[in-house]
RNA sequence: GGGAGAGUUCCCGAGCGGCCAAAGGGAACAGACUGUAAAUCUGUCGUCACUGACUUCGGUGGUUCGAAUCCACCCUCUCCCA
């Protein structure tokens, strides 16, 4: 199977230019491609996770991946598919966050020895010239046809400023800088890109009489098409500090039976005829498809070891045993302690288990939290010291909620 | 620059000067049922010293015994005209 039929077998192809084109060259030459990532956070979450897959299945077939960080157009801000526009954000913040997006990568893509290159837009965008970059970019520009595009049709309704309408030249001139400096051939991306990545391949050819390519990918989404990767706390970030290996884990693991399919294509380099043997799998026999898609995705992410810890704990959890040293734990230090003593209450707000007091006065009243495997039936228990330095206690909040209670 | 309108709790969105911590929906959380799924039903969903108190309705002042609701100014956004 070549890397354009492995693309299209795993459902990740939404969008190209010229099918025949684009197959042809993935197939038959090497050539450069690149994808735009905006640094609008200082981590990559799970939406970027699958336009960084595509990287490494091209990268895997030979052809080499150009990362382009929007150190430039991050000052702007996409505003394709937005209801409002976005915060601007101040020139630290964007380099700090493309550090941050680089050290990710590197996990998934390999960068040594010129196998994959990283740009980032700002060197070419800062230092413009206005009169210039309108008289050789601007001029190639319809605005009728911009305003016409999809992806601005729900800012014409409520409003898109000049500053903003930008954002598609600044694109489509990285695709231009690119091709001249590089010879990049092709530009991917988020479905939601296509229209700026049309103006790219328009623009080369009118510039420069260049033939490009574009293509985009899928969204990462529910079967019912709800945007995936949020969850209660936010999105779901690849960065451990803000989404723990075992969340992560846990957030596959529960995904909706008629996704797992979709995301085990998506999400992992399980070869497509046996996820389509895991396909076959119904009612609970399900939930071992899910098993291994949590775990393979984590490994991508966060390496074997802390899979293998998230599965073992997570296991240990849910298949009623009781400590397990790889739980999400809680240390507790003497402030905590009133007289040798600490109350439940607070200790589900200590562990964040419960936002606030009421919460977790709440959660106990409807039944919802057991300490060591006993409901919690009243606001008064305590937990002492001693029972602590004895044994640790493991507070449940419902039933997916889990913290380990040590002392420090 | 002139004219019209809007800004409500995570999101959408009601809201008569007192009965508003603020309808309704969504999301979320807990309980039941299950397969760590979905659907469904029930409960909850500002904070705390929790049958009471406190802080919220773009901002700042003001009118009033009392304001999310009235007035003034400011900020932001949308719309019509230029």
């Amino acid at each position: 199977m070549n890397v354009f039929e492995e693309l299209q077998a795993r459902g990740l192809i939404a969008q190209m230019t010229d099918p025949e084109r684009v197959e042809e060259y993935l197939t038959k030459h090497k050539m450069k491609f690149y994808i735009g990532f905006d640094p609008t956070a200082d981590s990559l979450h799970v939406g970027h996770f699958v336009q960084i897959m595509v990287m490494a299945h091209m990268q895997k077939a030979g052809h080499t991946p150009i990362a382009l960080f929007g150190g430039g157009t991050g000052m702007i801000g996409d505003p394709s598919g937005k209801t409002d526009m976005r915060k601007m954000l101040t020139k630290e913040t964007i380099e700090h966050n493309i550090e941050c997006f680089q050290k990710q990568m590197s996990r998934l893509i390999d960068f040594s020895d010129g196998k994959a290159i990283m740009v980032n837009n700002a060197d070419w965008l800062m230092n413009l010239n206005y009169i210039d970059f309108l008289r050789e970019v601007g001029v190639h520009f319809s605005v009728n046809r911009m305003l016409a595009a999809e992806c601005y049709k729900q800012r014409l309704e409520r409003g898109l400023s000049f500053f903003e309408l930008n954002y598609m030249i600044m694109q489509s001139y990285d695709f231009l800088t690119l091709n001249r400096k590089y010879d990049c051939k092709l530009e991917l991306g988020g479905d939601d890109q296509w229209s700026n990545i049309i103006g790219g391949v328009e623009l080369c050819r009118r510039c420069d009489g260049k033939e490009v390519f574009g293509m985009t990918f899928k969204l990462l989404q529910t079967s019912d098409g709800r945007k995936m990767g949020k969850t209660e706390k936010g999105a779901v970030w690849l960065d451990p500090e803000k989404t723990s290996p075992y969340d992560f884990y846990q957030y596959w693991r529960n995904v909706d039976d008629a996704d797992v399919v979709n995301c085990m294509k998506m999400l992992t380099f399980i070869p497509v005829e046996q996820i389509e043997e895991y396909a076959k799998l119904e009612g609970s026999e399900i939930n071992k498809a899910k098993e291994i898609l949590a775990y393979e995705v984590t490994k991508l992410i966060h390496g074997e070891e802390e899979a293998q810890k998230a599965q073992t704990a997570a296991r240990s959890l849910f298949g009623g045993s009781a400590s397990d040293e790889n739980m999400p734990t809680t240390e507790l230090t003497d402030e905590d302690f009133i007289d040798g003593k600490i109350n439940v209450i607070d200790i589900l707000v200590k562990t964040n288990l419960a936002k606030s007091k009421g919460e977790a006065r709440r959660l106990i009243q409807q039944g919802g939290v057991l300490a060591d495997d006993v409901k919690v039936t009243g606001f008064d228990v305590e937990i002492s010291k001693d029972q602590l330095a004895a044994a640790p206690v493991i507070i449940k909040k419902g039933k997916k909620s889990f913290q380990k209670i040590t002392l420090a």
